[in-house]
DNA sequence: ATAATTATTTAGATTTGCCTAAATAATATA
DNA sequence: TATATTATTTAGGCAAATCTAAATAATTAT
């Protein structure tokens, strides 16, 4: 069994290797999980151990296959009780993190099956990440930022970028929410802004180009 | 902030406390935390410390207004994760226990005062031990053991007093569930026997003195 | 190609919770 | 009451996860 702070520290390698890079730094991952580096070297010690990374010195770290497994597994759990959260106990999407942040430790496969049928076997979590399979398997929509939708072609809000408190609820506040329908009617040229029709509301609403990068869309009725 | 060890302790003390003496003594800890009695010891120096017990060395222990309310909210916490186990994902009531420690030192007020909203408020866990409210304050039933029911009074089971799942399955096996009803036909007074009838079956059981001591019911229909 | 800067690792400590073995206090027995 | 037994505490250490400060490697700039 892995302790609460090895399964942080896997999913902040996992999370860091999404976005990109093949080699995560140790800085990267002090950043994450909030410690000092020197603790982390401590801890990819240990790690490369339990052969749960790859790890050589001043060379950066990567994930192995049983190490990827664990965090994705953390993943699917933390994902899952947020899909709980909002669905089931009523929590809006900007207060789940934390909790789920405590409730993705929790060891139980049993809890989790269940607790997987009892909502439906959701494939996205509240903020439009999806939720992977019990064999860790995701099944991601290939979604679009706002920013690069095409004008007067209509597009359903399918997920965020930026999961930050104060963003959601700006979204939220503005009517914005998963499943809403969107028409851009303008891209300006000058600073990239876009002017929109927000299903709901007939008054044109307008959102800066950083603002837009954070919102996920789909083109409406993909089969 | 508690940790979960501290939490733990609280609640072996509270629940030594329940069962009747006014001091607790270190080796009953040590029993119930499964550690040495040398470790109860200094944990005990640590709770002193922070007033959450009163504690002189030699002299046993007890728990403070402080200590015995984080007892108390681990207890709630612990019941009402055992009721959703059971009601909302379908656990059976032997499975639930094990889950449940783990689920209690979950720390968010929000998500236990939700949690109990969604569950209609209930009050009582599936093995029929009473849920205090967000105050602390338990609404107990005033139940007796089968053994001592008077014969031909019907009684409704609302407890168990043993938790192990081998006993909470021979139940389940032989049909006995909260709020079923029992009809005693018969106590053997040579072994303290009883021979009963179960509600949905016309055949009488019987059953040992051991097990019927480990059986809470109420007097059918109390206002 | 050197020098300066930045990233990473090592060294040495700290805290929490636990352990075993030994010492001491409390209790039971003779 | 004196002795044996049991309960409890103290002493000394260990493992996990963290820290700060110092040493070293890697990278960037001159
Ligand atoms: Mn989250
Ligand atoms: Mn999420
Ligand atoms: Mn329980
Ligand atoms: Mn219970």
């Amino acid at each position: 069994m892995h302790s609460l702070t090895e399964e942080n520290y896997l999913k902040a390698i996992y999370k860091l290797l999404e976005k990109g890079e093949k080699k995560i730094s140790t800085t990267a991952i002090a950043a994450l999980v909030e410690t000092a580096p020197a603790s982390v070297t401590d801890m990819l010690k240990k790690l490369a151990e339990k052969k749960l990374i790859r790890y050589e010195k001043y060379q950066g770290v990567t994930l192995s296959g049983s190490g990827k497994k664990v965090a994705v597994d953390i993943i699917r759990k933390h994902r899952l009780w947020e899909f709980f959260l909002v669905e089931k106990l009523g929590f809006s999407w900007d207060q789940v993190h934390d909790i789920a942040e405590q409730l993705e430790h929790i060891k139980s496969e049993a809890l989790i099956t269940r607790l997987d049928h009892f909502l439906g076997n959701p494939k996205a979590d509240p903020h439009g990440d999806p939720i992977p399979d019990e064999h860790g398997v995701f099944h991601a929509l290939n979604t679009i930022p706002l920013s690069a939708v095409t004008v007067n072609v209509p597009v359903i809000i399918t997920g965020v970028i930026d999961h930050r408190p104060v963003f959601l609820r700006f979204l939220e506040k503005e009517g914005y929410a998963l499943g809403k329908k969107i028409l851009v009617k303008e891209k300006l040229e000058i600073d990239q802004s876009v002017t929109l029709l927000l299903s709901g509301s007939k008054k044109l609403k307008h959102i800066s180009h950083d603002v837009a990068r954070n919102i996920l869309v789909l083109p409406e009725k993909t089969k």
